[in-house]
DNA sequence: ATAAACCCTATTTAATTTATAGGGTTTATG
DNA sequence: CATAAACCCTATAAATTAAATAGGGTTTAT
């Protein structure tokens, strides 16, 4: 399941994709319109601004705003970054891997070649869907 | 990702069908096979067990077996069973449905658009691939 | 009778997620 | 230039969930 962060992180772009010919958007109108703690969404909004997904302006009369396309945007980025891997497990995560400490061969481990399908499936939509895609129906 | 349940829970099965032709086997060979603690590993057979997904016998010479064909245990079942929800949100959840607090409406929100195409995906291997898929290579 | 092995429930520990706290820095505005 | 608005940053606390442990109970082959 995705986490809290994920979702938070998924409707605040979202909402500043509605708001895009709106200079700014402050992290409070974000919060109160999906009744996030405004503190919990500020650490969100900071850490896709560090990766890159969104600008902000400071002082009075700032906020954030996108600085991509929405059709840039695709949830594997936003999910891998708040949540980590997308994988079901480690050994199988492109981004994350790990190998499984009760897995005595890798080679040779059927789960693992099941879960590589899943990830195949998985990344085939969520790398090709982005935050346009999303703005469309919400 | 799979919870460290859902993984032992897989493992113990994968060395139930390898080693059907004998009549039982015990917790203790499994748990050392995997370097799993006896005790967590025998919380997990007996839910298994409570699941109608495999036997046992107690006393002197007892021990577990699989009471269905491999085949007949889909992956979905066991994850299912062990960790709960396969799909990312509840709100697109087939077995654990819980709407999220943050979304205003399910059938205008985008996100929960793209979900559901994840645990259909998600879904179509896990139904379909069962102990006996992963028994073939592992 | 005894030892081996599963059965059951409760508790503890550890890890992770979620949320809060508190001050720092920048900037539009009058 | 004072002020208030707003983002910036890091640390800590609270809550939840996952993982592991504990300890005795019951069954059964020998």
């Amino acid at each position: 399941m995705l986490s809290k962060k994920t979702k938070y992180a998924l409707h605040a772009l979202t909402y500043l994709g509605k708001h895009k010919d709106e200079k700014t958007v402050l992290i409070h109108d974000i919060a109160e319109e999906h009744g996030i703690s405004h503190k919990f969404l500020e650490n969100i909004l900071l850490e896709l601004k560090k990766a890159g997904m969104l600008g902000s302006k400071k002082g009075k009369g700032g906020g954030y705003y996108l600085i991509k396309e929405p059709k840039d945007i695709p949830l594997s980025k936003v999910i891998r970054l708040l949540d980590g891997p997308i994988a079901l497990l480690p050994c199988v995560s492109l981004n994350y891997y790990e190998p499984c400490a009760e897995c005595k061969s890798e080679a040779l481990c059927g789960i693992n070649k099941v879960m590589v399908q899943v990830r195949d499936e998985t990344l085939k939509i969520l790398e090709n869907k982005t935050l346009e895609d999303i703005l469309k129906t919400g």
